[in-house]
DNA sequence: GAATTTTATTTTGTATACAATATTGAAGAC
DNA sequence: GTCTTCAATATTGTATACAAAATAAAATTC
């Protein structure tokens, strides 16, 4: 008989592929905050029935992507100053504990390799390549959070880091304020290659205030992102 | 017309309801660790169809209380000392942010009803009376946490203190060890009420630290819980 | 004209039907 | 006896059908 442990070889079902696709919609902005998500829209448009597509609405509803109204069905989250504020507070408290376990915990490997990709972003700072510098800061926080071994810890920054990710901060993110984050980097790599977790923890803590502080501007100055009006209905008989 | 902003006057729908009978079944061990979750049994249980009962068991995924696996279902999340582990070290992380917005935030009023609270904690530990301590314990801690005025980290604190209630520890909670959790009570509530935000969130840690030591001797006795054996199927034709 | 009621239509919530996959038990091979 | 193979059954995944609620347009009142 099979064990019940080692099955999840696996290939997935629609929920999860459509919580997916529409998760990517959020954080594309394809679904701006406040969107109703009208089910036979989606369902055309993901080509699948309204099955799978709920049960991923009710996904996302748990992961704070989107709210569920009874009876009138799921809007996207809205994302004011306050929540975004909140959500960046809480990640800081998690990188903070992710930086002391990183300490203790990471192999000279991992380490290693969070080097090698902190060069690949002083390349790409050099370049003045956004995307590309945006993409290896990714990866170096998630291998950090990841290096800390706390498998809760991972999914649950994953999960409000995509709510952050909402926002597209790049407008007001400044050469100046750039070259400061590089600074910053450099002094979260050598904290974490002397394994001091008070110092690595604060400067993580510190790093993000400062994301806290660039993307309140871009709220500020966007205000309230909303849902474009509807089209008109056809005439009725 | 209806503004969509303030309509969530709204009754509930199936899915809700069912997702927190679902929640309390695994809280209080009637569904155990890893046990499947078989939707015919449940839905004859729970009196709903198996579109809500998906749904709710869909939202539990991403609360991380039932792991789905792909064309076999929904099972109970393990419960090993691993888990149990990580989720403390969040909680402790999440708690000590939470100590130091209640230092700032907490208004008078609400450092008063967790005094107030605490006492009658008192009360319940001088009567012996250990289901009314765990009460009030639980209410001072989401008062704390909701002092900070957080409600992303009020959300994440509940969802991963309900996880962690599905360890029954009261065998291991001996008479010195419950003494000894007064004893922090008594320290957080004076760093509370002093505002001294880095004393409390040291407590608070410290306090949950060794909830963790506690907790890990009852899963290590227990060993690994696992779900009852099956009954027999009736015979073919 | 504006405000209100009524009616049509859409949208969501829930149940069920059908299809695909997994599981079980029995029959057969050895 | 144990190990395969195979068919019956159960279970899950997905689509659809029906019911209830919400919404929007039209009709009515003032």
């Amino acid at each position: 008989m099979n064990n019940l442990i080692d099955i999840p070889l696996a290939e997935r079902t629609l929920n999860t592929s459509t919580a997916e696709q529409l998760r990517d919609m959020i954080v594309h902005g394809t679904l701006a905050p406040g969107a109703r998500l009208n089910e036979r829209e989606l369902t055309a448009q993901l080509g699948v029935s309204r099955t799978p597509l709920r049960e991923a609405t009710r996904m996302l509803s748990s992961e704070g992507m989107v709210e569920l109204l009874p009876n009138r069905g799921a809007r996207v989250a809205a994302l004011n100053v306050e929540s975004i504020s909140n959500t960046l507070q809480v990640m800081g408290a998690l990188e903070g504990l992710a930086g002391e376990l990183a300490c203790i915990n990471a192999s000279v490997a991992t380490v290693a390799e969070i080097r090698a990709t902190h060069f690949e972003m002083l390349a790409d700072h050099a370049r003045g390549d956004r995307d590309g510098y945006f993409k290896r800061n990714q990866a170096i926080h998630f291998m950090i959070i990841d290096a800390g071994g706390n498998a809760v810890l991972s999914q649950l920054y994953r999960t409000l880091n995509a709510q952050v990710r909402r926002v597209r901060y790049m407008a007001n993110f400044t050469q100046a304020r750039w070259d400061q984050a590089i600074q910053e980097h450099q002094e979260i790599l050598e904290a974490l290659t002397r394994r001091d977790p008070a110092r690595l923890k604060f400067l993580l803590a510190d790093h993000l205030a400062h994301k806290l502080t660039v993307v309140s501007q871009t709220l500020a100055a966007q205000a309230v992102v909303t849902a474009q009006p509807k089209p008109p209905r056809r005439a009725r008989r």
